[in-house]
DNA sequence: GCATTCGTTGAATCTCATC
DNA sequence: TGATGAGATTCAACGAATG
């Protein structure tokens, strides 16, 4: 048989259509439906959080911190922006297959209305992925917790869609052969991999980190499968689609994003297809925290600590504190304070008693860190 | 005077309410409906997940996932969810003080949902906190992530509620002085700590680690604060109360799990008050007036002030401003005017001389308010 | 050249008592 | 209740400058 029959025998190689690859210009709903209905294997959407500011912010040193206040990012009511969530999640409905999935990133600003507007248009949760940032922006006036994190939610198009990529095993053996967890550490996008404007100064607000694209494609897609971002900004998900080898469709109102990020994906040259197999991703070392040892009971409020040679006594508060007479704080600064240093490391200095002797607490960190090392903390 | 006149001298001590350091049995919005609004400082929430497969939302705890159901309306499902959930967090935001805050935990199955609904009702969300567990229940069948967290909603009663309690400093310093981040590790509820029933299996399906409890007071109460908790279950709510003196107020409608409470409740012993301290910043210390510094002679009009670095020197005048040519007013507004700043913390941007050496203000402050103490101000 | 210091910056719903 | 003013408040990473 010649090789002109056998390509004759074949059905038609599927015509690579002409809006694989590009950025389309435009509202995000309308370029939406202009697209063919399901049509793409997976949607990554960073819409905008509806951050609501008060004010200017600024550091404790007094510099002012460049906020988000961008026009695309201001709703007047949260019906406003529920309207918009919906409107943008339909049209993506649309196009995507019928066992494709959808990857949401929010904060708690958002993506509380978001996930309960997936659910009610029909998307089923597969789950919800935290994205824990190495060095997340502090909270500069003390009065929340560090925010560290933000979410992801991925959901298939339909309750009883089984069929959806999920590349398990090949998750599982980049991750030391166990299973990947819902929770992951990233550091957020900075120095080179940051677009900069010609001023030097960030180009979008919220550029997000390869790493953390790169898993959602390895975790969701195969090699081939096409990728729409609705909200393509700097163009990160084209860059890592490219990379990776797959498709990509970008939706992106702004021309001066669409500039950038055509020149990004210009300049990345695909992986060979030999070496898509396994992305490792960061793990942190593990740190324990003095109240993780009230936390887990291995010392109780109340508990006396000593120094090395017990010239001093101190008592653990509930609030993992340490307190001697009017000397209250953490381990380091009542350690510095009783010997009239700068600084101490109070797990070397301070000691339990243990069998009539002295043992210092960093033994007891050594075996919380044990307990911490399985989730890689 | 006899004791008895001094007694009826004083204003009436608040009446312990009948109701504190209670479980009330029912129905979790009746019950509320019975408590005084603005009674409690905080509320620690842990509602049933939105079990749309068996249809029944107050009793989660028997139901058996059935996979395929066609039968089932999802829009119907989540509606109801939805009016359960406004139906309690509209009773629960009555008996809240203004100043006070709630935590709400759930999965992905019904943590948007709560959260587009409480931020609906016009709470106003703190933070997400994300609970990373360190041993979660893996995934058999290797179709998801490995769901390894769960999600608490931290909100104010108001947008414009700022003076809710929050022990940064406390936070700070039990974290090796690192301020406290939104993702906390804690492994789940096992071992002695997990509430068995007669025949051994656990008491009840999702009883919740006492120091995730434990973490969630020390930040957001005070010390014989008042915590309501309207899904109560296995009382791990009054059991870290009790133990960290907060008084609680629980409410439950299975009798069973009212008397396993009372009894784990009943076994708890209180922390000593001394281990309970908490440790406060800068914000509580009682004020003292730059002024006051004159007062008490430390500083005398005519005296001169630098910065660190000696760039500008400005004069003390008798009515506790100071100087520097046109340049006048409080100690915040020199310093911040010379910086060209907004704003400026006088205490710690000028010095006085002392043996040669520059010594910051704050330095006097601080003794200023060791005299104060002495006097019981 | 290498170690150290200093400055910059990042999706942020970021004060509070007093008058 | 709104305006005013005192004064409290940051972590990790990176890069440039300095020693």
């Amino acid at each position: 048989m010649s090789a002109v029959r056998a390509l004759a025998d074949l059905s038609p190689l599927p015509q690579k259509a002409e809006w694989l690859d590009t950025i389309l210009k435009g509202d995000c709903v309308a370029a939406l439906d202009k697209l063919p209905e399901k049509s793409v294997d997976v949607i990554f959407a960073d819409p905008p959080y509806n951050l609501q500011l008060n004010g200017d912010l600024h550091r404790p040193d007094q510099s002012k911190v460049d906020a988000v206040d961008n026009d695309w990012d201001q709703f007047d009511s949260f019906a406003a922006y529920d309207a918009f969530t919906r409107a943008w999640l339909l049209a993506a409905r649309r196009v995507l297959k019928p066992n494709g999935t959808i990857w949401v990133i929010g904060s708690y600003h958002n993506i509380f209305r978001v996930g309960a507007s997936m659910q009610d248009l029909g998307f089923w949760i597969l789950n919800d992925i935290v994205w824990r940032k190495t060095n997340p922006m502090p909270n500069f006036r003390g009065r929340r917790f560090q925010n560290a994190h933000e979410t992801m939610i991925w959901a298939s198009r339909d309750p009883n869609a089984k069929s959806y990529t999920f590349n398990y095993d090949a998750l599982k053996a980049s991750n030391d052969d166990i299973q990947m967890r819902s929770d992951w550490l990233f550091p957020i996008c900075t120095g080179a991999e940051r677009l900069k404007n010609d001023n030097g100064d960030k180009l979008h607000p919220t550029q997000k980190p390869e790493a953390l694209i790169a898993r959602i494609m390895m975790a969701s897609t195969k090699p081939g499968d096409v990728v729409l971002d609705p909200f393509f900004g700097s163009g990160t998900t084209g860059a890592v689609a490219k990379r990776l080898g797959r498709h990509f469709v970008g939706i992106e109102r702004e021309q001066d994003y669409i500039d950038a990020a055509n020149e990004r994906i210009a300049a990345v040259v695909p992986l060979e297809a030999a070496d898509l197999t396994v992305l490792s991703g960061k793990r942190a070392e593990p740190r324990v925290a003095f109240v993780n040892l009230l936390d887990s009971g291995m010392l109780k409020p109340g508990a006396t600590l000593y120094d090395a040679k017990k010239r001093w006594a101190a008592k653990v508060r509930a609030d993992g504190t340490l307190a001697i007479g009017d000397n209250a704080g953490s381990i380091h600064r009542v350690g510095a304070a009783l010997q009239g240093l700068e600084s101490c490391n109070g797990w070397t200095f301070w000691h339990y008693e243990r069998n009539g002797g002295l043992t210092q607490i960093d033994e007891l960190r050594r075996i919380a860190r044990l307990g911490m090392e399985r989730a890689g903390a």
